[in-house]
RNA sequence: CGGGAUGUGGCCCAGUCUGGUAGGGCACUGCGUUCGGGACGCAGGGGUCGCGCGUUCGAAUCGCGCCAUCCCGACCA
């Protein structure tokens, strides 16, 4: 590609309303250009990183023996109503009339349209398993797009939906693409980590997150520092403590302390002199309609996802004002277990809590010396907290550590779910009519990008791995009306095209020093300077835009030189650990 | 949806408090000089100051309403 020919707009000011490097360096890069809220173009030299994680996706989701199809982005809403998910999925999902009035959605993933697709065609374990993908346009009506490209509400996604005739096989299957998930990051040259995660809205059992370790990313994770445990901040599991019996001659009697208009609980521990590890919170939630008390102690966090899971549940929110005064006959602020109305369930950090304090469900009131046993009794003790630092490894109990991450790639194991819902069977070889095991399995292609850049950037612009690089090279004549310079450029040129190399050849009149400048924003890994000096004895510079490393070389082995550094890098992404 | 901020040529910003002829830098056009890390000179083109209503002799500036964008919290690739 000749750089006087093409569209490729840079910018040397930060745009103003881009906060992360990701997002300024693709609108200074002349990427992407962003048409309303969450909604962007790509220009062609974005596209063109686009094309490059997409092909490493196709290579390999088919060596993983995915097959390509194309699904419609325009859904009809019968499909969803039939998953159920036309009155769950809430308003991130676009929805909109056709001329007769009819309901349609676009599609913010495919379950249902894939799982129609393979109900109608596939009758019998002979055609399974199966595992098709499909790289496409969704739309999330986000809540609050932000960070540019990194979270949208028009996006490409990599979706693949596989379909097993049992359990067995759908480990299977979903073994297959965590490893092709594994492959397809590290050739993006990323440090990433697959963590255990929360499978949300999509359902199912069972799935893991493939995080970008970036301090900008919006998901926390942890991870332990001698096994391989690592999972999502909100799915992070606490271990349970070691129960001690607790010596009943250590209770104190209870006493209703008066405590007027003392709501938070840092005022309820100043009042009454204690600090928040001595006191219980008693929060109510709303689990599918019936109300729930959640204890936890003071200072800790509740996990509403762990709860959920815990209950399993569709949906628990914290309760409305009504319904606390329902359960517990006080307003807000004052709830305890003693006597309550509904079903307690306490966090593991109070198992082995003696003489705490608690609300007392009655108006400007909580009580002191509470003691499990003595005074009440819950339903059970779970890990309904969020894990915070000092927490242990559940696994093996060493040390975890936090880090930041951006999700460039999920995986589920769905099971049942859509295709029950959906009536998506088989039959199978004793002649018996058999659901279909599935599992889902997405990755953020526009994403994926953006974390690449976010995690390879300098002062001077973007890093990119030779994979997604727009172009690997560029070559670049100091002055154009110098014949001798622009004549072994287009020869230069030629012949690094011709052995398969993406050039950009940068013919444009400017002065070198704008030339250089742009060639290191967009981040191109490998320049060639053709200055007036060299030339003379025919050699040139080849610069590396990571190290900065000149390289002086005669013409004829330009080619060469840059072939063989460019395998060399490919070649040690399939060989790298992820790690962080 | 709650909290905060911003809106002035394509981009970055000043001017707004204290109303009085819309400015600078970058980019763009022409000419000349320059030419290995975002050159310089001269001459140009380009703006309903987010939108509407109001106050005023006069509004980018003051008031009210609306819209858009960005950042912080609940969703997700």
């Amino acid at each position: 590609m000749r750089y006087s020919e093409m569209f490729l707009p840079t910018g040397r000011e930060t745009p103003s309303d881009a906060e992360v490097v990701s997002h300024q360096l693709m609108l200074r890069a002349g990427m992407i250009r962003k048409l309303t809220s969450g909604i962007y173009s790509y220009l062609p030299l974005g596209l063109r990183v686009i094309r490059k994680v997409e092909q490493i996706v196709r290579e390999e989701m088919n060596r993983a023996g995915a097959q390509e199809v194309f699904l419609p982005a325009a859904q009809p809403a019968e499909l969803w109503i039939e998953s159920g998910r036309w009155e769950m999925y809430g308003k991130e999902l676009l929805r909109f009339k056709d001329r007769n009035l009819r309901d349609y959605c676009i599609g913010p993933t495919h379950e249902e349209v894939i799982t129609d697709l393979v109900k109608n065609e596939i009758q019998t374990y002979r055609q399974l398993p199966r595992n098709l993908y499909q790289i496409q346009t969704k739309f999330r009506d986000e809540i609050r797009p932000r960070f540019g490209i990194m979270r949208c509400r028009e996006f490409s996604m990599k979706d693949a939906y596989s379909f097993d005739v049992d359990e067995k096989g759908a480990e299977l299957s979903y073994e297959k693409m965590f490893e092709a998930y594994n492959r397809i990051f590290r050739r993006c040259g990323l440090r990433f980590r697959p963590v255990e995660a929360d499978s949300g809205s999509i359902g199912g059992s069972f799935s893991h997150e493939f995080l970008v370790t970036a301090d900008s990313g919006e998901d926390g994770m942890v991870y332990c520092t001698a096994c391989a445990y690592a999972a999502n901040l909100e799915k992070a599991a606490v271990p349970k403590p070691e129960e001690k019996k607790a010596d009943p001659a250590v209770f104190l009697p209870l006493e209703e302390v008066h405590t007027p208009a003392v709501r938070p609980i840092e005022a309820v521990c100043d009042f009454l002199r204690v600090t928040p590890q001595d006191v219980v919170k008693t929060l109510i939630f709303s689990c599918d309609g019936k109300p729930v008390a959640a204890l936890i102690r003071g200072d800790e966090e509740i996990n509403e996802i762990k709860l959920k899971n815990f209950l399993g549940a569709d949906m628990v929110e914290l309760a409305t004002d009504d319904i606390v005064y329902e359960v517990t006959g006080a307003p807000k602020g004052f709830a305890g277990a003693l006597g309550i109305k509904c079903r307690a369930i306490a966090d593991y950090s109070l198992m082995n809590m003696t003489n705490f304090v608690m609300g007392a469900n009655k108006e400007d009131y909580h009580i002191k010396n509470c003691n499990f046993k003595r005074d009440f009794n819950v339903d059970t003790f779970a890990d309904l907290r969020m894990v915070e630092e000092g927490d242990a490894c559940p696994r093996c109990g060493k040390e975890i550590r936090f880090a930041r991450g951006i999700e460039v790639g999920h995986v589920f194991k769905l099971g049942t779910k859509y295709s029950k819902a959906m009536k998506a069977t088989f039959l199978d070889r004793d002649g018996k009519e058999k659901l279909m095991i599935m599992g889902c399995y997405g990755i953020g292609i526009g994403r994926t990008a953006a974390a690449c850049i976010e995690q390879n950037n300098d002062d001077e612009g973007i890093i990119w791995p030779v994979s997604l690089a727009p172009f690997q090279a560029v070559i670049t004549p100091v002055n154009i009306k110098d014949v001798r310079l622009m004549e072994a450029g287009e020869t230069l040129y030629g012949e690094l095209t011709e052995g398969g190399l993406d050039v950009l050849f940068d013919d444009r009149d400017e002065r070198a020093g704008v030339k250089f400048k742009d060639a290191d924003l967009i981040g191109i890994p490998w320049r060639v300077t053709i200055g007036p000096k060299r030339i003379e004895e025919g050699t040139v510079e080849v610069r590396n835009r990571k190290t900065k490393e000149v390289t002086i070389l005669p013409l004829g082995r330009v080619y060469g030189f840059i072939r063989q550094a460019i395998d060399d890098e490919l070649k040690s992404y399939e060989t790298d650990g992820s790690g962080t």
